[in-house]
DNA sequence: CCAAAAGTGTTGTTGATACACCCATGT
DNA sequence: ACATGGGTGTATCAACAACACTTTTGG
């Protein structure tokens, strides 16, 4: 699912442009990609091969033809990278401070992606050596103002997986209750009940129960849930709360 | 108070770049400017003096300076309009469709701003021939995709609103809980109930009760409030929940 | 005295919280 | 049999919604 251009109604939009034309000077895009292993919220930085920051740890960035909007300029980077184009994207702001890149005045849109791990494929990318995962405990140093870009959409992750359901984005499509719960006690950084966060979830009619079971778990299988975006539309309608 | 490092919590930047060097090009900056009047949220329009759009109305807007950043931008604009410099100031997103300007190639970062009206006072500018306050629900036709921008910033503060009592800079230094919950009801576009509202935001204790009352109202004299910062920061860090 | 807004009180209902407890399954 | 996670039930308390009611003040 992709979000771009309103904050409560994510839309998709597969539309990629890859002719490439003239390249706008002095804006560029950077991405911070998450997804969720197991019990980790983590991010996707990759090592860039080009310009002055060969080496170095940093987001996945890109830069904007002349003829795209900014929007598809960020699907575009990200599908080069992963072959994905029904991605979950939303726009974080401009981050704009004159020094932010030492050699030259470049100002950066940012964006954040979230991505279900089982569905991301790495693709070799010429502007790109090396794609790792990081555990949000556990970023290194990165270029330019990247950790302030990361900080930020963290913080706005943060915020936004209260007031609408994004966190699936997150999960492959079937999954139990109990994987959602950690996944939001990962992102809030919080504990939750495990009675309570059952019936809180379920009371609010955006999960199908499945048939299934989970597979090979050395315990009793757990059901398996998918979200409904069908009643989820619904739900935004009227404003909701996804408060826990 | 000017709100623009952080999402959550806003801080009081009063920094404000004056000495005018090189611009830059293909980049702009657009303000929404809120107020609220008695019982209507307004949006104060500028008619433009110079380029392309001549007489139109529009949103107030500007270019960037080479060593400012596009947030110490908005507020100079903003100071050279208002002379204000103590504003609550928030970056919206920035918007970058290709042909949002017909002639060229210009991307803009959108900002609002909330401002109480007494406090305002306009000031001639060289770029803009008049101002005026729209009541958002008649607004005429605007230049660019200034209609979008502030269409997006209506939704931005719908939902921040509920989860930061940033309405208050919409009101005086003090007011009655009357004319706040008036402000909640217009910007949200729901009725609320008097004594429920009442109880709600006084449990939240964020309010501090003054020795004084309206003046000159031709009913009995309600009592006036103010706003307190300092258990703002502290409910803040906890987190809580402003839903109405 | 009446209109108009300020401000208080009451009640039924819903939702959150904190538990204790039983169930199913692989080792 | 026991460890591990799945799943249910319940008692208590706080919050919410709807509504009736009283108070103050100017005209």
């Amino acid at each position: 699912m992709t979000s771009l251009s309103s904050e409560n109604n994510p839309e998709t939009t597969t539309i990629i442009t890859r002719g490439s034309k003239s390249l706008i000077d002095g804006i560029s895009i950077d991405c911070v990609i998450f997804s969720f292993d197991k019990k980790n919220l983590e991010v996707l930085l990759v090592q860039h091969a080009e310009g002055a920051s060969i080496g170095k740890w940093g987001l996945l960035g890109g830069n904007l033809y002349l003829e795209e909007s900014v929007d598809n300029a960020a699907l575009r980077i990200l599908y080069e990278l992963t072959s994905l184009d029904n991605i979950y994207l939303e726009q974080l702001k401009a981050f704009t401070d004159p020094d932010r890149v030492k050699s030259e005045r470049v100002i950066t849109v940012g964006y954040y992606t979230l991505l279900n791990r089982e569905d991301y494929n790495i693709q070799a990318s010429n502007s790109v050596i090396e794609a790792k995962w990081y555990k949000i405990k556990d970023i290194p140093d990165l270029i330019f103002d990247h950790t302030e870009i990361l900080n930020f959409s963290l913080m706005h992750l943060r915020n936004r997986v209260r007031q609408a359901p994004i966190g699936f984005n997150l999960l492959p499509e079937k999954f139990t209750l109990l994987q959602l719960m950690h996944l939001y006690e990962e992102i809030l950084g919080i504990e939750l009940d495990k009675s309570n966060f059952r019936r809180k979830i379920l009371h609010m009619k955006l999960l199908v129960g499945l048939d299934e079971k989970q597979q090979d778990v050395s315990h009793r299988a757990a059901k398996l849930y998918k979200f409904d975006p069908e009643i989820y539309k619904k739900l935004t309608e009227k404003g909701f709360n996804f408060e826990f």
